[in-house]
DNA sequence: CTTGACCTTCCAGTTACTGTAAGGTTTAGA
DNA sequence: TCTAAACCTTACAGTAACTGGAAGGTCAAG
């Protein structure tokens, strides 16, 4: 599998998998004679993963290590077993804090339907509840 | 009001207000006879605005143009409806991947407590679960 | 045998800050 | 009056996580 599929399946670019594989990040990619990159499902998997990682917002050092438990055959320690529930925990309180600003913005957008010249709620409600002089 | 002030009342830090001002997203600030910045409520409300917006989830590009919109007399709210629509459908989204994410984890944690030997089921279905082998 | 779609490396640019150095100013206290 | 801290200033470097572009090699189709 060349990158360009590798990339279509992981919904990652190849200039991003390139990156992940300089600063080693994944294992350093067979070459076929050409030089180009092969693939195989092994790769692709884990890419998926970090993709899936980057999207829900862990940066590149915990997905690193998210990534490392997957791999580590003695992912069954107590030490494994406390970064993911850190992780999960960390995730809900992210989750959280998203949903508060998603019903701000949802609401904000219900309450400024697009017609109503300048006077948008929206605005108003960005500049706080307690009335700002800009 | 000095910059730390400003700081503190807008949660940005004075870091951030300098940057803010050098890249042109606030005017250039009044100074002292000390070369010191000087802020008066409107700064600080201009300040607190885009506080608000980027915490939100606006970029700094779109958090000046809502800034424009707010400052501008004669705004027209069709474009921060779509604005707001738009960044609260992406947030939607978003939160949508954030909760199957942490509902794998979770279950991970739950599941896999760390004293089960060499097979945590879990794990592998997980890394399979949408054909993933690692 | 050329066209176009792949692939390669390398280097520069982006966003939104953050850190650090080197120094000026102000204020409270011994 | 000296001094130490807690402010403030600019300037430059570094960070994360890519992204773009140049310059060039490879490969299958027509």
């Amino acid at each position: 599998m060349q990158i360009s599929e590798v990339a279509r399946r992981s919904g990652l670019t190849a200039k991003t998998i390139r990156y992940y594989e300089e600063i080693g990040l994944i294992d350093p990619t067979v070459r076929g004679e050409n030089g180009y990159r092969q693939y195989e499902g092994g790769a692709l998997g884990q890419l998926q993963f970090l993709a899936r990682a980057r999207d829900v917002g862990f940066n590149l050092e915990e997905s690193r290590q998210l990534l490392a438990l997957f791999k580590d055959s003695s992912r069954q320690s107590v030490h494994a077993h406390s970064l993911v529930l850190e992780k999960s925990q960390q995730l809900q309180q992210r989750i959280e804090k998203l949903v508060a600003m998603q019903q701000v913005l949802a609401d904000m957008a219900l309450r400024c339907n697009g017609d109503e010249g300048p006077d948008c709620a929206i605005l108003d409600e960005l500049a706080g509840s307690d009335g700002m002089n800009l």
